[in-house]
RNA sequence: GCGGGUGUAGCUCAAUGGUAGAGCAGAAGCCUUCCAAGCUUAUGACGGGGGUUCGAUUCCCCUCACCCGCUCCA
């Protein structure tokens, strides 16, 4: 059984050290959080799992880290300017709020009154001043995609590694959109993570790929712990397409909330190389695109077949923020252990664990099992498998409670057999089953590399 | 931004126009103690600002944040 409210998890992680309040003591930053000592080391193995799976595993995916700070003509030739600038009105008589430009004889779409207030703009990028005058003749964007510099891109990186079609670009990275309405903890953010790929096809071959990573992209949120179930696709109907859009289809995941999307996975078709590009009038473009002077390249590729094409792109681009959301919901779990005993566990995926391995004294006022503790967990991080915790806590039932609340897989204790009785031993525990073995320390190392590994 | 709700310790919750209580967690210590709710000790809060009042955590106003709806979409 998942997580059934969002009070759950906020209450968890903020107990626990997953996710606080931006500028807490200040009375927070609306749609603004930080990751707490768990929740970096959760959030990192979500993106690391993302990089590996995307970049890693495959022979046909470059990377790239760009900058947040974006040229305005980027931002201007992409259509963001445009559209993502949206003057709202709202119905004083129904309370109403729409896009001024779906508004039709000044009457309310919703209940037809016309005692509408004046449009007020509503722009969703944030803009901030660049270099040491702030008098507004020099400004930029924080990027409200990390997609944009891929495309920005496109050309160095190709002309840097010699791709063909079909190739990708990934990157992580944040991205930042003035919300109307930050809701819902992490869910809706104003200052948010992205994972993006942007994987460049041959056009006509488009569909095809769009097909391919929509099951892609299914499966490895499988193997990051959400069960099918939990997942719907939506296909998103034309008139709601983003502007760059020719077809989409949203992952949603039952969140405390409701189902809702957790990545996009759109078909951007020509149009974002397409508006970067000079000389379109000779790219044989699909889209509508910018008329663009400023740009000094074109932005294409040249095929098997000794022709220049400006590539389709299908992008699936996942909300690293909603992706740590949608993890801690569905391996939270509250266990019944009888006699009115119960425990909370977080049943995360072992490689998402923010800690892999706890060691555990039985009693902590004892020099030499003390002792024997730091000597093990110093021998266990040279495994390099991520995070070994220390305890010190007097009571090894609570060390163990508080280990299945962070989702540590497993804990190991030393205790007066560890240090009195030779072959030296430890007890393994298992979060999941809460079953124990006894494993010899030489053995440790084989034992815990096979565990991770496999 | 509009409408509705909420805001007391790290978490969950009490009480009160007159010095704010508890459980759990956390800290120190005890216990040859393997699955929380044994023992001892110390620690900890009325989101922020203004007003009414002799006195405000309590009443009023403003503000900030969170939750629900409109909206939005990674």
């Amino acid at each position: 059984m998942a997580a059934t409210s969002m009070d759950q998890l906020v209450s968890l992680c903020k107990r626990r050290g997953f996710i606080f309040q931006n500028a807490d003591i200040y009375g927070g930053l609306q749609g603004v959080y930080d990751y707490g000592p768990l929740g970096v080391e959760l959030k990192n193995n979500l993106k690391a799992a993302w990089w590996r799976a995307m970049v890693y595993e495959r022979d046909d995916v470059e990377g790239l880290d760009a900058a947040i700070l974006t040229n305005q003509k980027v931002l201007h030739y992409s259509g963001h300017e445009d559209t993502f600038s949206d003057p709202m009105t709202d119905c004083k008589k129904c309370k109403g709020r729409f896009r001024a430009d779906h508004i039709k004889d000044g009457k309310c779409p919703n209940c037809g009154s016309t005692d509408l207030t004046e449009p007020r703009p509503f722009n969703l990028m944030f803009k901030t001043s660049i270099g040491p005058v702030d008098d507004g003749s020099s400004f930029g964007y924080l990027r409200p995609e990390t997609a944009q510099a891929i495309f920005t891109q496109f050309k160095n990186v190709v002309d840097a590694t010699s791709r063909k079609l079909p190739f990708g670009i990934a990157q992580i990275g944040k991205s930042f959109r003035n919300e109307i309405t930050p809701r819902n903890f992490i869910f809706r953010v104003r200052e948010f993570e992205q994972a993006e790929l942007e994987y460049f096809v041959m056009p006509g071959e488009d569909e095809k790929w769009h097909e391919i990573w929509k099951e892609e992209r299914i499966k490895w949120w499988e193997e990051q712990g959400l069960k099918r179930e939990n997942i719907n696709i939506y296909t998103t109907p034309k008139q709601d397409l983003a502007h760059y859009a020719k077809a989409c289809y949203d992952i949603e995941y039952q969140f405390p909330h409701g189902m809702e999307e957790l990545e996009g996975i759109a078909n951007r078709t020509d149009y974002d190389l397409g508006n970067h590009t000079k000389a379109q009038e000779e790219m044989n473009l699909t889209s509508k695109c910018h008329e663009n002077k400023e740009s000094t390249q074109k932005l294409c590729i040249l095929t098997d077949d000794n022709k220049w094409v400006v590539p389709f792109v299908i992008e699936p681009s996942m909300g690293v923020d909603r992706g740590v959301l949608a993890v801690m919901t569905e391996a939270y779990t509250e266990e019944d252990l009888g006699q009115g005993n119960s425990r909370i566990v977080l049943k995360l995926k072992k490689h998402l664990a923010p800690i892999k391995v706890a060691v555990i004294p039985l009693k902590k006022n004892n020099e030499q099992i003390m002792g024997k503790c730091h000597e093990i967990k110093q021998n266990l991080l040279k495994l390099g498998i991520g995070r070994v915790a220390l305890e010190n806590t007097g009571n090894i039932g609570k060390a163990y409670r508080r280990h299945d609340e962070i989702g540590t897989p497993l804990c190991l204790t030393v205790d007066f057999e560890t240090i009195e009785n030779k072959p030296e031993t430890v007890t393994v525990r298992d979060r999941d089953t809460m079953e124990q073995i006894r494993v010899n320390t030489a053995d440790l190392k084989d034992y815990l590399r096979n565990y991770f590994n496999e």
